[in-house]
DNA sequence: ACGGACATTGTTGCATGCAAGGACTCGTTT
DNA sequence: AAACGAGTCCTTGCATGCAACAATGTCCGT
């Protein structure tokens, strides 16, 4: 237990090459050399091929074996605009069944931290960290409370699907100025949506929410139209444009 | 390519014994013996195993393998929930992008299609099973074209739960009156569906699409609690009620 | 110089064996 | 009779080998 496994082994290192661009989108991924460049046999990294699939980071090659798959921007577009009707649905089930009194406590203990940490005169990268866990939370409490058990699994995969999650692109200490605004409209918007779910207002809270989801999208354009700072990993992985809306 | 490869012949083994109830909730699935009795070696059941984890049907069990999952009722009207809240974003997506006049002709053909099969005095098991594969194609027609690739996804995966895809609770012969009425009804939604599509009226498509999703929630709670006929396997891996409403 | 055929190398799918851990059964002691 | 300990059997995780297939390279003939 204390050990990681040969498989987790695998993924952790595999997920790492992805990322690091050392294996690039539409990279053949070969089982024996993999093997032997991760130090473990070849029944690991199968099965870690099979998961980094089921996780869309790679994808079956025509013939056998796997390709380190190609992310488009559209795609990642597609998969925040997914996400906002998820956790809009979310929103409004939480709405109409009423939130408990721990639930509201913690919401609005997310929204006090969220204040705290866009309180200074600057965005530090502590205070930007400290709000993208304290965002990350917000979004997972959410998506648990909602009550439907199908809707917080296909959340969890849209939010994994790389930089689509509610905190995957929030900016950096580099970040523009436009985007350091945006920030704090979202954030004003996690009050309204508190408000709307402890008020038991389910349309409002839904149609807020996916509101929400629109902030992530359009980070996604600064960045890819304005050359705006990208997360680790983005320039590697990511290519395309999005149409025009 | 034509022979079926080991791990294929293994997954549809598997699949099978979980829905003859050969294979029951919670039972344990040991490589050796499975091997054994489906006549291949143990890898091609290890691989077929990780890919029915995908699917839902089996879970890790602690200590490592798996178990055959249970489904709760409950799950499977939360899927169908979702389902609904998913087709309202196609639907929507598609009236606000306005539908190709191929696919605008396609849709009529569906509509036309289930016309003529609830034509009949009777519901034939034939005119049923001509309904349900007219309403897999309705419903397919509208996930792809709504032109969001995250979207289609995620409906192919909620789909993919046993039981919570548009068809699966299509009634049989020996189904009751008011499964019969449901399906006249639903259909005749089908046609207030396309003509939202194809008159670009997005929140209407939504609505309407949402609310479509509820028969299939109706048709549940008939077989769940009227007792009404249920398709191959729902008594086997199907447990509990629906919480009221 | 180009194309085709053959050989070699690399890779995948699969089978099988080994080691470690967990579960079950049996015997002994309280 | 019940509980505990030891031994055995079953299962999983993993390593490795074999056969088949695909891709690439080389050589020969036109």
């Amino acid at each position: 237990m204390s050990a990681p496994s040969q498989v987790t082994r695998a993924l952790i290192a595999l997920r790492e090459r992805i990322f690091s661009g050392a294996l690039r989108p539409g990279e053949r991924l070969a089982e024996i050399p993999l093997a032997e460049a991760i130090g473990v046999s070849r029944t690991p990294v199968r099965l870690a091929l099979a998961e980094l699939e089921k996780e869309g980071l790679v994808e079956p090659a025509p013939g056998g074996g796997f390709l380190v798959r190609a992310f488009t921007a559209r795609e990642i577009d597609d998969a925040i605009e997914l996400r906002g009707t998820l956790e809009g649905m979310a929103a409004r089930l939480l709405a109409e069944h009423g939130a408990s009194r721990a639930l509201s406590r913690a919401l609005s203990d997310c929204l006090a931290e969220g204040d705290s940490a866009l309180a200074g005169s600057e965005l530090t990268a502590e205070a930007l960290q400290r709000y993208a866990e304290m965002n990350r939370r917000f979004h997972g409490l959410i998506a648990e409370a909602a009550g439907n058990a199908a809707l917080a699994r296909a959340l969890a995969m849209v939010s994994a699907i790389p930089f689509a999650s509610a905190s995957a692109l929030v900016p950096s200490p580099g970040s523009s100025a436009a985007r350091h605004r945006l920030l704090i409209y979202a954030h004003e918007q996690h009050h309204a949506i508190v408000e709307a779910i402890t008020g038991g207002q389910g349309a409002r809270a839904e149609a807020l929410m996916r509101e929400h989801a629109c902030n992530t999208r359009a980070n996604l354009r600064l960045i890819l139209e304005a050359g705006d700072a990208a997360p680790p990993g983005f320039r590697t992985l990511v290519s395309g444009r999005i149409a025009a809306a």
